[in-house]
RNA sequence: GGGCAGGUACCAAAGUGGCCAAAUGGGGCGGGCUGUAAACCCGCUGCGGAAACGCUUCGGAGGUUCGAAUCCUUCCCUGCCCA
């Protein structure tokens, strides 16, 4: 039932930063094959934030090559560490949630996460199950199996000790909630983002100490975000959520860096290393336009949430807009009303009451740099008034928000 | 419990009675060049105002002063050292 375990192997190692310990993983994949018996593999997320983006991604998708391969894959939602908040050194505790917005968060998980993973194949859990179902005194005991100094050798909290930076009691809890995760699973594996390799080591040494083979962990990359430099994250709003419409989604990859995209197939596309290798050559040596490597790329990814169609569509409307400096196809139509004594009103006025911008003076400082144009027409004034007269006219803010202002005169 | 050093805009960081809506850097935004790339160049970046200028802001609350981010009181928060 079990494919062979150097086969398994090797779709398990492909894109893996690293695997502790690699032995590990084959005696334990070895002896399920014999067994005949599915490996438990967990990743956490966390509840606060369902918005999945690309750099989740890379972690689903080595999810689902296990579950290829047969094996049971926990998705656990850390609605209960999510109330400690994994120590960032900026968050402070989280405030918490209830049971209510835990599911509904775990339903608009759900509904993002199936984009990639076999709903028939994974298994949904949540950590406040087993954590909050721990008295005082378990925690202390847990708490007693791990010293402070193990607990400050990761990084965040070394240099943060360093610098003279507060961290509180029960950020260094985290890491060991977590571990604990993993005895109450069972876990044979647990995957994770390199950032987590600590806390997936202490759960290596936890299990040992509740008498538990030790999980092997298997970190992935992180994913820089749209800037090339941070990690994507939604915080930074250098993201690309897999729930954006096609053409957003396509808009965003397309404004990434050529380094970057290459980056970007390795992780979040199946097409083979060798192939992009040589990619990145021809397009040094001028034989391929990046412009064009990028635009297939952006097709690729939104084909994977989109499907093919739409991807094509996305795909044509940017070059509308972009190469032919045309109006996009869909555009967000906002409603004006005028009196019809003065069926007028100031630009700044209206993009200002429509929301568009966050203040007047927002405003006045994209007309004077020339951000915004009206049916094509650069406005030069900030004094600029609309005119009802013309029922309906395409505003333009910066490079890529476009409105159809429609009047009604009443 | 004692001593010391701190808390400034999105972030970092200057400012220590009026010239401070607050230097500088980063980030962000707009423009230019391009391939919505990178690099680079220019500009903007509290709110209102066409502007003059007005208003709200420098951990919180009070106070001194013609005038406070700057001085005083008190409270809250953080770090370090001692116990």
């Amino acid at each position: 039932m079990f494919k062979p375990v150097e086969e398994q192997m090797k779709l398990l190692r492909k894109g893996a930063v690293e695997i502790i310990q690699e032995e590990d993983l084959i005696r334990k994949l070895e002896r399920s094959r014999k067994e005949n018996k599915p490996l438990v593999v967990k990743a956490g997320f966390d509840p606060t934030a369902p918005d999945i983006h690309l750099g989740h991604t890379v972690l689903l998708r080595k999810m689902k090559h296990f579950q290829e391969l047969g094996h049971t894959v926990v998705f656990l939602i850390g609605d209960f560490t999510g109330l400690i908040g994994d120590p960032t050194g900026r968050s402070a505790t989280r405030p918490a949630m209830t049971r209510e917005e835990i599911n509904k968060n775990a339903e608009t998980y759900k509904q993002q996460v199936f984009k990639i993973l076999d709903p028939q194949k994974t298994v949904i859990d949540f950590n406040s199950r087993w954590l909050g179902a721990l008295t005082s005194f378990e925690i202390i005991k847990l708490a007693s199996k791990y010293t402070v100094a193990r607990l400050l050798e990761r990084d965040d909290f070394t240099k943060r000790f360093k610098a003279g930076l507060p961290i509180s009691v029960h950020e260094l809890l985290y890491p060991l909630m977590q571990a604990y995760d993993s005895v109450a699973l069972k876990a044979d594996v647990e995957l994770g983002g390199t950032d987590q390799k600590f806390n997936l080591l202490v759960g290596r040494e936890i299990q040992r100490e509740y008498g538990q083979e030790p999980q092997v962990i298997l970190t992935m990359p992180l994913l820089e975000g749209l800037d090339g430099v941070e990690k994507m994250s939604k915080s930074l709003g250098n993201y690309v959520g897999i729930n954006e419409p096609p053409q957003e989604m396509f808009g965003k990859l397309m404004s990434i860096s050529d380094e970057l995209m290459y980056r970007y197939y390795e992780l979040l596309t199946d097409v083979p290393t060798d192939q992009i290798e040589s990619w990145k050559k021809q397009a040094q040596e001028g034989k391929v336009n990046p412009r064009d490597l990028k635009a297939q790329l952006a097709r690729m990814i939104v084909a994977d949430f989109w499907g093919e169609e739409e991807a094509r569509r996305a795909s044509e409307e940017f070059d509308r807009i972009f190469k032919h400096k045309e109006i996009p196809e869909d555009i967000e139509e906002k409603v004006i009303e005028l009196s019809r004594e003065t069926p007028q009103v100031e630009l700044v006025e209206a993009m200002f009451n429509l929301g568009l911008v966050p203040s007047r003076g927002e405003a006045k400082r994209l007309i004077r740099q020339g951000g915004v144009y009206l049916d094509g027409q650069r406005i030069e004034s900030i004094d600029h008034k609309l005119d009802g007269q013309k029922p309906e006219q395409i505003l333009k803010i910066g490079k890529r928000k476009f409105y159809r202002l429609k009047f009604l005169v009443k």
